[in-house]
DNA sequence: CCCTGATTCGC
DNA sequence: GCGAATCAGG
């Protein structure tokens, strides 16, 4: 693969974005998360700032020979208000349930479907899980942490799972469990 | 262990 | 110019 003009400009999209090395390599494809922050210290936007034109901003203080200078300008640049959501969008019914039933102020928490007729022992597993979770925040999601949320999004009460994904699924395995419903015993409730 | 970006350097 | 290897840190 190279660096075509549309690539390159996905590339800077994303990485302005705040998006991960990681991430703009899986979407780009064929290039690995070295070649894409290569690719982004070549172009010369190796600091997220972008907007102003012309800010001269950073003069590399030193650069040995070969001594391990490292610059970490770990800046909380990260857009307060991401523009397009991440990678997740699972909205499964919270198996919870001994949840609160508070209803906030019209908020987007009717999208339960009440605990489906999921197996019993999924939604047992599931209640236990909930106990040992990571508890961790949006920010903290990675491919491979299961990405099922839990808790209410209006209030503190919130968090993702964060176990171990099942490889390859988006949830750890209890919640994969309840995830992935084989759509056999809801079939044909009419009602 | 998982991840992140930064740098070096042979190609 | 490119990116694997390596490094440094969370």
């Amino acid at each position: 693969m190279s660096w075509t003009d549309e690539r390159v400009e996905l590339l800077k999209k994303m990485w302005s974005e705040g998006q991960s090395a990681s991430q703009i390599a899986k979407e780009l494809g064929g290039v690995t998360r070295n070649a894409v922050i290569g690719k982004v210290h070549r172009l010369g936007l190796s600091n997220r700032a972008g907007g102003g034109g012309s800010s001269k901003a950073d003069a590399k203080p030193k650069a040995e020979a070969k001594p391990k200078a490292k610059a970490q300008p770990k800046q909380p640049a990260a857009a307060p208000q991401p523009k397009t959501e991440p990678a997740v969008k699972p909205v499964p019914a919270s198996a919870s349930p001994a949840r609160k039933q508070i209803i906030p102020a019209g908020q987007p928490l009717p999208p339960q479907p009440s605990a489906n007729e999921i197996s019993p022992e999924a939604l047992a597993k599931v209640n236990e899980v909930e106990k040992k979770a990571k508890k961790i925040s949006l920010m903290e999601l990675t491919e491979r942490t299961c990405k099922w949320p839990v808790g209410d999004p209006a209030t503190e009460d919130f968090w993702f799972c964060g176990l171990p994904t099942q490889t390859g699924k988006p949830y750890c395995e209890a919640h994969v469990g309840v995830a992935f419903q084989p759509m056999s015993s809801r079939r044909d409730r009419r009602r």
